[in-house]
DNA sequence: CATGAATGAGTGTTCATTCAT
DNA sequence: AATGAATGAACACTCATTCAT
């Protein structure tokens, strides 16, 4: 599965040669962002990047191995993310502990849609299945660790929670998110406290449901 | 926003017309779930259907509208089947009424994700928000409509629990249907049934979790 | 030269089939007229018409000879006009009878320029030179007529005058009807005067100017 | 009406890339002044011009901005022909100059009779009257200073002339140079000739042309 | 005869990728 | 290394023509 053709091009050493790296990938993620996969072609890209396509073409031996180093980023980009707020919340508040959390994840849910459901389908697309379940796992390790630290899922299976429960929080903030972009009237602010809400409600209830008497 | 060139050209009258108008999508969603929106092109699609691109473009004024048409006809099975399911669904079990919720779903959940992903994504690009808005209230009703007829959400949002619930649903069970996909050695039945008891877990918990104090 | 497959695939003999030849041909120069040679296909032809473009296809064995058909249609036409301008002129004011022969083109002259351009381009394209020489020879055994009958020409050469005093006519009407087109705001009616005056000029001008001293 | 869209879409500043451009313009004139606008196909265009397509997209946004740049050159060049002539002839005869304005044009008219209806059409069609009306004005410019320069006109409406004497030339020049190209086997040195001999006589007497009595 | 759905070659245009400079 | 002109296969869409009904 790791494809050889769609591995960098070469580890970029000097300051020059990350800069431009780091402007292709960006200007990627903004085209990808405002016009979806449509707009994202390399020409479009490099313009945007301010360099050349040739240039393109040495960071990124084809446009998968790009698409494929934007997705690592913003996995990479979330974990840190996710490990962070873990780090920072509270051992004794499971409540503010998921409320934290939940503003680490925000950061790179659907409030650009465009952006998320692309890389959703191109994870999809690319024969990569095996990389992206490894961020997954990491994710899942991330919160096992937030589970253990908050002393929360005294009985549950630790294991499968540990997956449940980012898919929940990701897939409740992506809809009320969305909600809000859309009628703009609303305060985004309100939208946002309500999202919160719900996925807090949504996740200590997951944690904390017991079976009727199953 | 009813933009009259994604409306589709002729509704077909005849039934040789139908059969036709039905193979172009069929065809199309195929395509989209096999190779996803790169294969996703009107030759192809007129190839795989059995017809000419001409034919496409009698029944569809352009790419787009077929999309949209195919988007149309996933969205409208999947609330005819939540209608159907929760017409079905025991009054006085909660649990046993998630549960046929459920598989209702399950029917539509990214067991293949591409097509899923493609959209996702293609809903996002498309200037048809308001549309999409529209079936989201329609399962949002239902959704209402469930948990009338099954008494939950005594005292809780109805408003927001009809949003939240089926977002739940689709994304719990996407995320167990897609990693049952991926190791395909597993017995799918086995990953199904964990899909099913983490999505009921989630729903039940969520819908009677009283928050703490506030 | 006369190529089989650009004749009329049938002469209409009854009324029904008649009136179906006509509305195509009208359906086909309003199209001209209106959008061009681009906008120029058989299916809007036959949909303006209000027929099928199968019944087209029973007229004219293809579209070039529709496109045939209307020129023949339009230089009748003039030719029609023409002769009856010249049989309305008085025998004994040439300047009176070249306005009249005047009123009698400008009926078919470029007041609507795309459908001129257009036929000129076909004649051009189409195999068809020897045909489009007996129109011209037709017009010009107009003009000599006319020129007979008003005793113009006494010295000069009849035939060539009779070749380029129309081609006068028809430029220099198409000149000045453009421009009245382009400025709408001038009226229309004092663009034509000038129009007029003009080839009145140049007509009497040509017919009675004797070279210097060759 | 200045249309970005029609415009050219960058200035080749280096040799190969005027190189190029030349070369697209000369095929595409060439393909129609062989097959007219039937032939005339951004495939065949480059394939001729010995590009590729891709190249021809760079150097034109569509193809009506290549049929733009077409007429553009053609218009040029008749106008610095016509200013060359005007430079040229003598001032004191006007019969000679006449002629050697004829000559000038003649080089532009419809020698070629596809070329020139596939312009003509395409101005009425495209969206750029006021471009075409700003080389009408400049022809009609030229034709004013030739006027002067050779006092002709002492009492004449200057402005009508310098529209109606340069439309009188092109049309003549046209018919009987057709004529010349369709009957082969005559000498074209004959006709042109005639040509010649029937625009001196058109122009000489329009201008010396005193009404009868108005 | 009339219809209009069906066909598919053809056309305008894009874009991933290469390579001479 | 960087550039961006060049390439041409691929794609969206059109339209002349046919033919089953």
């Amino acid at each position: 599965m790791s494809n050889p053709s769609l591995s960098p091009r070469k580890s970029p050493r000097q300051a020059r040669s990350q800069a431009t790296h780091d402007a292709l990938l960006q200007a990627a993620t903004q085209i990808l962002s405002c016009e979806g996969l449509k707009g994202f072609n390399t020409n479009a890209i490099a313009a945007r990047a301010g360099t050349s396509v040739g240039s393109l073409y040495q960071y990124f031996p084809n446009k998968d191995a790009l698409m494929l180093a934007l997705i690592h980023r913003q996995k990479m980009r979330m974990l840190r993310d996710m490990a962070e707020a873990i780090d920072a919340a509270p051992r004794d508040d499971l409540d503010a502990a998921v409320r934290i959390l939940i503003r680490a994840v925000i950061k790179h849910s659907r409030e650009d849609g465009l952006l998320a459901s692309a890389i959703d389908h191109e994870e999809a697309r690319l024969p990569v299945g095996d990389v992206i379940d490894a961020y997954l796992q990491q994710g899942s390790d991330l919160c096992l660790q937030f589970f253990r630290q908050c002393q929360a899922l005294e009985g549950a299976d630790h294991y499968r929670a540990a997956r449940t429960v980012p898919v929940m929080i990701q897939a409740i903030m992506d809809h009320w998110t969305a909600s809000a972009g859309l009628k703009e009237g609303d305060a985004d602010a309100g939208m946002l406290a309500v999202a919160e809400q719900e996925v807090v409600q949504a996740v200590l209830g997951y944690l904390r449901h017991r079976p009727d008497a199953a």
